[in-house]
RNA sequence: GGGCGCGUGGUGGAAUGGCAGACACGGUGGACUCAAAAUCCAUUGGCCGCGAGGCCGUGAGGGUUCAAGUCCCUCCGCGCCCACCA
């Protein structure tokens, strides 16, 4: 008889029965207690690799232990199969991005099936598929109709790498491309635009309310970037203009000793006086031909980074006239694109000020001693006429802004860092944007009952900075379904982020052919109860989502009550390469495919879960191959003690001893012990508690008298169910082998320990003198405090340790600790 | 520049303010074997000691506490996010 474990052989046996069965298919009308467990759906790249595997085998524990616990799980999968790689590749290999993602869906199926990942498969969701282009469009339609989705000419930032606009959020940090790595450009174009920034403050109220990682709520806040404070206009003095500034410090108004407009502001022309305009003209030329990076790069002197501009504007407060200045950091893009500026009291003012021998006059008295410049702290007002009374900062505000309003002059205002969503890509493998254009209606959205606008298959692909799409005549000339006439689509399509805003909702029923989201359906699972993913879709992917189900909930296509989509978020960590995320781009992929082979997947998913915090990164290194080996080590042994082969006597046929009992509590403790592991995400130290209680288990059959029959196999047995959503294909065969024909571990309840049996008759109580560790003597889990104090002071290493001292003080914690002060 | 984390053996990591290093990887020794692999057992933070045992030890320095890896302050190092945001 061959009891060895074959991997192979026992993976894909309970592959194809999970399918057979519908193991993990879930009905809208379960009646038991729904839980919607989610794993971001992933572009389809090929082969999974580790990031994939970490992912999706967090996400296939928690389905079936949630199952096991009696809940009726929704468990979806999809592909987020638009993209910019798959065209790339099509361009490249002189091919079609359909057949192209189609090979790498299946390939990525076949990964998450040899993974032994449970799915409801019925519910599979494409983004290409022309059912979800049909709803995205539908989606899309009704934006427009109620103003969300507009269109307007916006310095965009166009990347030349990729031939097509990028969203904010897809420019890095040294601006450039987040893809291609290229350095983003500014252009001016005509573009698409979700009006997300009506959500801003909604979006940042709720993150209150949701169960996610500190970190992505901070980022998110920040990202949104709300700033109350005040907007109000000067005049120019010698002229009719305006100046609109926005302000968070209103109360240091009287302090402002110049303005400074960003150069591509639309007053600069009317604003250069004659002998300044030369050298105006030729500095806006020169910050008009910076890259983004420069720009924004604190780096270089000051002085050439401004310029006069001739004309003064009156500060309202004060009555006086101030020069005003041009300089390239500010931004158009935000506030209103000029600024008061304060020198005391904003460093980067103090700096300008100081180049340019502007005056610093200082509006909130620093404390004692200061020896910095520019002071932002509080403070009582100095110099400030009417509001040196104030004693500090809010006080002060809300003076200079009730002032504002009682003049006329401005108004309370808040500002966020948030810009609407720019949607448009210029590119073919995308969901095309459903809007025709007439010279009669003008911009018109199709109607439903001509959705969806599919992609034509017959393009021609060469990267010309102009979507395919552009040259298709038949594609392009339509008629406008308003008047009838000539018109041209729309050739731009949707940012895939666009996608993977609502996929989630559509999961729930993604049968319904005549709305997007099945009301009722989404009415029962959603929220998502665990979501999982990577960190790095902490900002765009989460921000977006949360809009979409706003939105959608407005406009009468989701859940009106339906606010957050994700209850719980769970953000693993990355897998890194010589300290380098491993990603395909990057070509330092590990396919999991080596390891199905060999050790197989259930010692490959006991790995990730093992190998540390699941929300830590970690180093793929040299060693991680035995480490892994380990896990499979594990496993034999497991496999050995179930399939009664562990060494030493085979169980024998007694009434219990003590040491039997020993065991039963041992398993009682390792039930309450995995499951509150489990509850807290804690899955290295859980499979660290099996893997003990594995060991007890190998001692106890190896003891001379050997091991009652009964207990050690009800102990196998718990460790059997516990271990089942770790290593789902060797538990299933070891249960059936167990149990049966048809015997299914998956389908048992998850173990409750019995409180009687976790409690502990004796403690060991650690004794310390002066917070040393001296002792650790025996006593009675229910002992006194009185009771740990005198076997304390009966030890002899603790006699010892006084070494005749008397003891000041007794601390005693019963019944675990005793610290004797001396 | 701002914000948020993190720093523990040779390595990955564990530790509701209460026994630092669980569980592993690697190492060492042993059993089994003609031998090897596999398996099983023991041991494995550093220093001193034949031993019992003792001393030191969680990036550095200070503080709070009977008691600090854990809380507070300063500094050093690393990572991530944001960034002339008015």
């Amino acid at each position: 008889m061959n009891y060895a474990y074959d991997a192979q052989e026992v993976e894909a046996r309970w592959q194809g029965c999970w399918e057979q069965e519908h193991a993990y298919e879930v009905s809208n009308e379960d009646p038991r207690p729904k839980f919607y467990v989610l794993c971001m759906y992933p572009y389809p790249s090929g082969p999974a690799h580790q990031g994939h595997v970490r992912n999706y085998t967090f996400g296939d524990l928690n389905v079936r232990w949630r199952t096991m616990q009696g809940y009726s799980v929704l468990s979806p999968i999809g592909f987020d199969s638009f993209g910019l790689p798959a065209e790339n590749a099509a361009i490249k290999l002189k091919s079609h991005p359909r057949p192209f993602t189609d090979a790498r869906i299946a390939e990525l199926m076949s990964s998450l099936h040899r993974l032994g990942a449970g799915y409801d498969w019925r519910r599979l969701v494409r983004s290409h598929d022309p059912h979800y282009m049909k709803f995205n469009q539908v989606i899309f339609r009704r934006f427009f109709d109620a103003g969300l989705a507009y269109r307007k000419k916006a310095p965009v930032n166009w990347c030349p790498g990729c031939n097509t606009v990028l969203a904010n959020e897809q420019v890095l940090a040294d601006g450039t491309c987040e893809r291609s790595g290229d350095l983003v450009e500014k252009k001016d174009l005509e573009q698409w635009f979700f009006r997300i920034t009506a959500y801003a403050d909604d979006m940042l109220a709720d993150l209150e309310l949701l169960d996610w990682p500190e970190r992505v709520k901070v980022m998110q806040r920040n990202w949104i970037g709300r700033s109350e404070g005040a907007q109000f206009h000067m005049e120019v003095a010698g002229s009719g203009a305006k100046i609109e500034v926005f302000t968070t410090r209103p109360d240091t108004a009287f302090g402002m000793t110049f303005v400074v407009l960003a150069p591509e502001h639309p007053l600069v022309p009317e604003l250069t006086t004659p002998e300044q305009r030369d050298a105006v003209e030729a500095f806006v030329e020169r910050v008009r031909q910076e890259p983004e990076i420069e720009r924004q790069s604190s780096e270089g002197a000051l002085d050439k980074r401004g310029i006069f501009t001739g004309s003064y504007a009156v500060n309202p407060f004060t009555g006086k006239q101030v020069p005003i200045y041009l300089a390239d950091y500010v931004l158009m893009g935000y506030g209103t694109g000029a600024i008061m500026a304060v020198p005391a009291e904003d460093q980067r003012d103090w700096d300008f000020a100081t180049a340019y021998g502007l005056p610093i006059i200082r509006t909130v008295q620093p404390p004692e001693g200061w020896e910095g410049e520019a002071y932002t702290g509080d403070g009582p007002r100095v110099n400030s006429q009417w509001l040196d009374g104030a004693q500090n900062t809010s006080e002060a505000k809300a003076k200079a802004i009730e002032w504002l309003e009682s003049e006329g002059i401005g108004k309370r205002m808040v500002q966020y860092r948030l810009r609407d969503w720019l949607v448009s890509r210029q590119r073919y493998w995308g969901c095309p944007i459903p809007v025709v254009y007439c010279d009669k209606d003008g911009i018109v959205a199709l109607p439903e009952d001509q959705l969806p606008v599919l992609l034509p298959d017959d393009v021609e692909f060469a990267p010309t900075g102009e979507s395919p799409l552009r040259s298709h005549s038949e594609f392009l000339n339509t008629t406008c379904p308003t008047c009838g006439g000539p018109a041209q689509r729309e050739t731009d399509t949707m940012d895939t982020f666009v996608d993977s805003s609502w996929y989630f909702l559509r999961f729930c029923n993604p049968w319904t052919t005549d709305v997007p989201v099945d009301l009722e359906a989404a009415r029962h699972w959603m929220p998502v109860d665990q979501y999982i993913g990577g960190i790095e879709h902490a900002i765009l992917h989460l921000l977006y989502a949360r809009f979409y189900t706003r939105a959608l909930g407005d406009l009468g296509l989701g859940p009106a009550e339906l606010k957050e989509p994700f209850r719980r978020l769970f953000t693993q960590g990355m897998i890194r390469m010589d300290g380098t995320k491993m990603s395909k781009s990057k070509g330092n992929l590990i396919a999991p495919e080596k390891y199905f082979d060999t050790v197989g997947a259930d010692a490959l998913r006991i790995f990730h879960l093992f190998v540390g915090p699941p929300a830590d990164d970690f180093d793929w290194t040299d060693q991680t191959d035995t480490v892994i080996e380990g896990c499979r080590h594990f496993l034999d042994r497991v496999w050995r003690l179930g399939a009664a082969e562990a060494a030493g006597t085979p169980g024998v046929s007694r009434q219990p001893s003590l040491a039997d009992l020993d065991i039963v509590k041992a398993t009682h403790k390792l039930v309450d012990r995995v499951t509150r592991e489990f509850e807290r995400w804690s899955y290295n130290t859980a499979i660290a508690a099996m893997r003990e209680h594995t060991n007890v288990l190998y001692r106890y059959a190896q003891t001379p008298e050997g091991a009652r029959a009964e207990t050690l196999d009800e102990s196998i047995d718990t460790l059997l169910l516990l271990l089942a959503p770790c290593a789902p294909h060797m538990t299933a065969e070891l249960w059936e082998r167990r149990r049966g024909q048809g015997a299914r571990v998956h389908a048992q309840r998850w173990p409750v320990a019995d409180p009687e049996l976790l409690a502990e008759d004796t403690v060991v109580l650690v004794v310390q003198v002066n917070g040393k560790l001296r002792d650790k003597v025996e006593v009675a889990a229910s002992a006194t405090e009185g009771e740990v104090t005198a076997a304390a002071l009966a030890s002899p290493k603790v006699a010892a340790a006084l070494a005749g001292r008397e003891p000041a003080r007794v601390i005693a914690r019963p019944p675990a600790l005793v610290n004797i002060v001396v």
